[in-house]
DNA sequence: GGAAGGTTTTTGGCATACCACATGCCAGAA
DNA sequence: TTCTGGCATGTGGTATGCCAAAAACCTTCC
């Protein structure tokens, strides 16, 4: 497949060997309108107003510079991903998540987390799982997390992404990082988790001694419910930000 | 909704009560040709050849009698489910897994149906897990499943898929659906796996037995080792289908 | 005979035009 | 004043046509 006529194509050839780095490919329209629209998508807080946030072709062509075709392609890409719904001559619209489905997400992570877990046990290298522990280096008795909520958020979230990456299983990686982009919409997730901070980082604490001592039922069990943990939080308490 | 003002319209309207059926919502050629395309492309049998199969934008709009736009975003649609890769001015390319890829897969799958069985001893009606038996009624020490290996899988699967639905979880129903489309591919998986029907039927009652008993750790632990065994199988004997 | 080089063909990417239908506004009738 | 039918307008859906790049083909020259 790579070459056609490997025959003698060789003796001269030298030239090819040196840093030729293979072009930049260039993404299509498509897939850059799929990347701008997603992200902006992302950013946006669709559950600051009670109207439903619509999206209209031919606005965002112009935005973007580009014709609708693209945009019709990238659309529904991202309706493929259950980030927007098109609704035949009415509008594309962003989807909002009740509470009942992040909740349900969030189970479905703890599974895929806890498998994660229960693979590392087995082929991780003791130095990567270690390395875990540098998310939290900067958290202790004398800077506790429930005091510095944002930036604990983001070496939470830096923590299980690192985490499931170690189970080097691209179908956990990717499910899992879906997941997330779907429930990180809830700012309240990572805000409202103040008085659960507290107990998060010694479950994470947990789950890495678990990890580094290969036992893996054990692993399996901490990460599971310490993810479940959270879903029964939200469920519990994330009452409110779905009117 | 249905009638705005029934203040006075209804002496003279009895015509309106004549059987008016609500029109169909007719899907658009984007979504049907997504369906086609999909169901051509998990009928197909890709490891037959050893070149990739390779799918023309033009060819297929003739043969589905509509013009390339639908036909392009219904790609882009499955380019985003992983059922096809489109290179630019090469061609479209129904995406062929690797051996590894599908074992990964398994191990999701594992991960989230241990999940729903952990979900269903806790809300599952005791009746609707008694009625997970009927699928292997026909099956027994009189009629082994080793025998019956084609239709001992249909049920198989069949069980598998209502187990998952009785979590009530949609996302873990909709992912392991997308899964089990991705490793259904494989003949082999059902056609091998004659050696393995034999332990499968058990295992099969013995996750039923914990969902009884609600015992939600047993549970859990049997769907998973059930489907990990399977995931094992496929590592070790699935070499002769990946070239 | 074979290889370099030019030409045609193929293929996906994109832009544009037009269509059908949902809505909302508004004139005119009741 | 209220209601109704029709028209203007907006939105996604679809068909077409052209383009650039890659591949295939073909010509020509050593």
């Amino acid at each position: 497949m790579s070459l056609r006529k490997p025959t003698k194509a060789l003796p001269n050839m030298a030239e090819a060997d040196i840093a030729i780095v293979r072009i930049a490919p260039e993404s299509s329209f498509k897939n850059k309108a799929y990347d701008a629209l997603k992200d902006a998508i992302l950013k946006m807080d669709i559950y600051s107003t009670p109207e439903p946030v619509m999206l209209d072709e031919r606005a965002l062509s112009e935005r973007l510079g580009v014709s609708r075709t693209p945009i019709r392609e990238a659309i529904a890409m991202l309706e493929q991903d259950g980030f927007v719904k098109t609704v035949p001559r009415r509008g594309i619209m962003v989807v909002r998540r009740t509470k009942s489905e992040i909740v349900d997400m969030i189970r479905a992570w703890a599974a895929l987390e806890s498998m994660a877990a229960r693979l590392i046990t087995t082929t991780a290298r003791k130095k990567d799982i270690t390395a875990l522990r540098d998310f939290f280096k900067d958290f202790g008795k004398d800077r506790l997390p429930e005091d510095h909520v944002e930036e604990y958020s983001r070496a939470n979230i830096a923590f299980h992404q690192a985490l499931i990456s170690l189970s080097e299983s691209p179908v956990l990686v990717d499910l899992t990082n879906d997941l997330l982009l779907h429930v990180r919409g809830y700012r309240q997730l990572t805000i409202g988790r103040k008085d659960r901070t507290a107990t998060s980082l010694p479950e994470h604490l947990g789950i890495i001694e678990a990890l580094e001592a290969r036992d893996t039922e054990l692993a399996e069990k901490r990460a599971r419910d310490h993810t479940l943990g959270l879903a029964a939080y939200v469920e519990a308490h994330g009452q409110e930000l779905f009117t």
